[in-house]
DNA sequence: AATGAATGAGTATTCATTCAT
DNA sequence: CATGAATGAATACTCATTCAT
């Protein structure tokens, strides 16, 4: 007989903290397919694998669910996005071709993609969600644009161009592709290859943004 | 001086042909502003001065109601827009700048711009439609900016452009500054001119079609 | 000019007092099918060539409709169908024979077949019709066969029976018949000659009144 | 001396094995009563003493609970039904008698016979629920009465009879009386003791079914 | 007399939410 | 912590009935 109790590890106490961000992630496929009100706490559940009660040992309410799983989806994302694009160093341009290229890996095809569409069609029921959805995310995405444009005026390789406007012009079509992704893309609609789009966009850009030839 | 006619005021009035495009007028409000699940059709049926039986001797469903509204929404409009467009003289470039301009006055400042985010909402739960909204709605959009593109660079006031991806990414500006004003915009967000952001789209879209300078 | 005023006969005028009857005749045959609840008036209304509104031109409810199809279906025909049995001369059992040869001709195969099933399911709904129906027809139908087999006791040609429960046990066959028709034959379900089962049901009926043979 | 215990009244009472045979029985009676139709879910959930909701969790549909109630008050009477009957030791005749007196005890006092008059109703806009019912309650009902006619007619006790109509002919009288306890009994219509309209029929029967007397 | 557009009360069904176990 | 049976408010849809034309 030893001193020393014999602890026994519950199955399910690892779980513990873990619990909200499964569920979340669970809700998040189905938000993101069905949109937030054809999405059924029932199904939900049955995903998670856990009763439908227990959504409600940690959130309050489906609306409550939504946010946690698009703060769920943003907070987690958010930051490892920015650390990558911070550093660079070479050219604005291929500053620019970094980054479009880098957005579409960091969020385009991950689940931030379907949670932008999310954002988008339910801003208007969940105005502090995308208020929090538009700083947190749209101002620093645009963010990243608008300093890989301005250093590139800054240093000549740009033209002057209005930096409210233009950052938020270069990233449409970026927007839009992953868009399209979660909505018109899964009926049999002829496929588009998203590198091809975006280089030829990234090349656009950059042309557009060049500076005018100085006359000799 | 006649004698005043004694005015009955009819429980209904016999007309018949111009309640289905009342009643989708009355819906398409709801549906831009709610979305499909949250517009209930007692909201449409009290808006459209009707009752809720009333509906159903127009529609099948609320599902037909959102189709016809749809239709009515688009079909009205692309038509005589897609007319203006076909007749036009001038520069290709002019065209362009000429085709942005009247798509926002046309579509983007209607209630269309809402039915597109509408649609991309919820194009998952409405395969059938999202294909009919693709066909007669997006493709024909995405035809006009070809159409107009190919004309360049026809008369080499364009390089040479893939033009299965350009048109799209031409686009794609001005479709997010629809889906803009219907859903981010409602939160105080920092607003942007409509007719700024599109002219320095534009110019920077010519810009970046421009061929080559040719060497001396 | 003649001072003898054209007469327009108008089309509609002769009709004017067979409308009610039309009507009901075509109400006769959804309500038969498909039972009250399940009969809509839309339907009859189409069926009977008329607009909706006709119908409360001459009924005043779904009900006052159902009533008179009933009491239309009966009184049609309860007299012509007595008149036939009354004037019978010959042996009591060719009398019973005929009775319910008779009875199948003249109610089982006609609507009085398809009244008697409806009536029976809506007894409990129309307490008024089902006491109507039951004084005009059950009680005169059972009342045929209590003539005819106390005609045959009377004569010696039946033995003594309780002329409460014979008529009744003797009609109950024949009325089973006309229901069945009207419920389970519809779906595939092996037929029944009604000649074959009907002449061996009064064969059987007519040996069980039989008198007991008198010892030598 | 036991401290009263603290009983608390809970808001509902975990017995998912029994509940769908009580809301059933519940709907039984509504069913019986009024017919298909004319049945609310609210009724049936007040009398079972749930929530409307609570149906749902049970039984897909209305007509689902419908089915449900038609196999419920079958099966479990049916099969007693048979083992019953089968095991009979004694005359043909007899046995008939028997099979009356037990059909009627089993049967006709109990909600079976309003079933029956129910899917009489009904057969129409249920042809697959019809089927079913014709072929587990009528057809082995009959084949009871065949069984015993047959027995009959092999020990020499009856004559020979065709044996496709006999069972009808001989059940009919059983079956009306069923059909009229709900349908006409309900208004005052002088009544008819049915323990002798049974033993009427009965004799009647058998009677009939008497083999011809030998000649000496 | 006849129409048929309009009505609105009535009902089956869904689903987020609760809570005794 | 976890369950899942139970709830009931909410809503799409039906259909008998009305009434201006």
């Amino acid at each position: 007989m030893s001193a020393v109790p014999k602890i026994i590890e519950p199955r399910w106490e690892r779980r513990k903290d873990a619990r909200p961000g499964e569920l979340a992630a669970a809700a998040l496929d189905l938000f993101v397919e069905r949109g937030f009100a054809a999405t059924r706490l029932d199904d939900v559940a049955k995903r998670a694998g856990v009763s439908k009660g227990t959504l409600y040992l940690y959130f309050d309410s489906k609306e409550d669910l939504f946010k946690a799983v698009i703060r769920e989806g943003i907070v987690s994302r958010i930051a490892e996005f920015e650390e990558r694009m911070k550093a660079y160093q070479g050219s604005s341009a291929d500053l620019l071709r970094e980054l479009i290229r880098t957005w579409w890996e960091q969020i385009g095809v991950t689940s931030l993609g379907g949670i932008t569409k999310l954002m988008m069609s339910e801003a208007g029921n969940f105005p502090e969600l995308a208020q929090f959805y538009h700083e947190e995310v749209i101002t620093r995405g645009m963010g990243l644009f608008e300093t890989a444009i301005s250093r590139g005026i800054k240093t000549g390789e740009f033209r002057d161009m209005p930096l409210d406007l233009v950052p938020r012009i270069s990233a449409a079509p970026v927007v839009m592709l992953m868009l399209w992704r979660h909505s018109f893309d899964v009926c049999g609609v002829k496929h588009i290859d998203p590198a091809e789009y975006l280089s030829t966009h990234t090349e656009m850009l950059i042309r557009s943004l060049a500076p005018d030839r100085k006359p000799a």
